[in-house]
DNA sequence: GTGGGAATGAAAATCATTTTCATTTGTGAT
DNA sequence: ATCACAAATGAAAATGATTTTCATTCCCAC
């Protein structure tokens, strides 16, 4: 297993804590930073492991990374602009809590987004 | 431009509504409908323009389609076996729509998943 | 210094999706 | 029926993100 390059966090930092893999890439390159996309995927996925950057998916299936906060969140995500906000969802948390009762099962986690037009698109 | 084949829009209701473009290629191959997967990529592309059905992305980055206006479901997913159960979601989706009238989003839709261990596993 | 495991990156492999292009099909006019 | 032309089709190549392979380099404990 690999670490995590400590450039690759820095570099997702100054870009705004929201990139792909590929832009990461090519603003390391033009800052001079010598670094191979494999490293970079390497390192995007084992900040994803540690639960220090959270991925979300583009329009177009393009995975975007951007730092999380601690606390278990879920998205609302514009289709247009690809603006996010962190949204709370304590609802969701007792759905699937009863969900999962309800048919037996266990150690149980859930994912849940909401995507749409904001309201500057 | 091209219409979309009829069969394509069929199999996808018979999939249950919800397919990535690949299932439902290898769906109508399997039924013995010729197709090539070139014409359900085409098929899928003009329903989605014609409002026909939605897209959304799976995870792993893959298009998924699905019947727009279909009451959906969600899944409960075995992490183990697989097994996968189809469950109600009538606070999720009050929860959606809350939370995007409160950020002012428009025209949204949702994802939402839970997985865990099933009883048998 | 030396050995071994971790990190690195170039190049090849993978996989969904799109594009190209030649062929087939359908349709409407004659 | 025949001709002409637009639309539909699909095989194969192209594309682009991501992953894998593998040989090399780096680092640290001994």
């Amino acid at each position: 297993m690999s670490r995590s390059n400590p450039r690759v966090l820095s570099t997702l930092e100054r870009a705004g804590g929201f990139a792909s893999a590929q832009e990461i890439y090519r603003l390391m390159q033009r800052e001079g930073e010598s670094i191979g996309l494999t490293t970079v995927y390497r390192s995007l996925q084992s900040l994803v492991n540690d639960k220090i950057v959270d991925v979300l998916r583009r329009d177009d299936g393009e995975a975007i990374y951007r730092l999380c906060g601690d606390a278990h969140h879920h998205h609302l995500v514009c289709k247009a602009c690809g603006d996010t906000v962190e949204i709370e969802g304590g609802a969701i948390e007792k759905w699937a809590k009863v969900m999962a009762e309800e048919h037996g099962f266990r150690d149980v986690g859930h994912t849940a987004e909401i995507f749409g037009i904001c309201s500057k698109c």
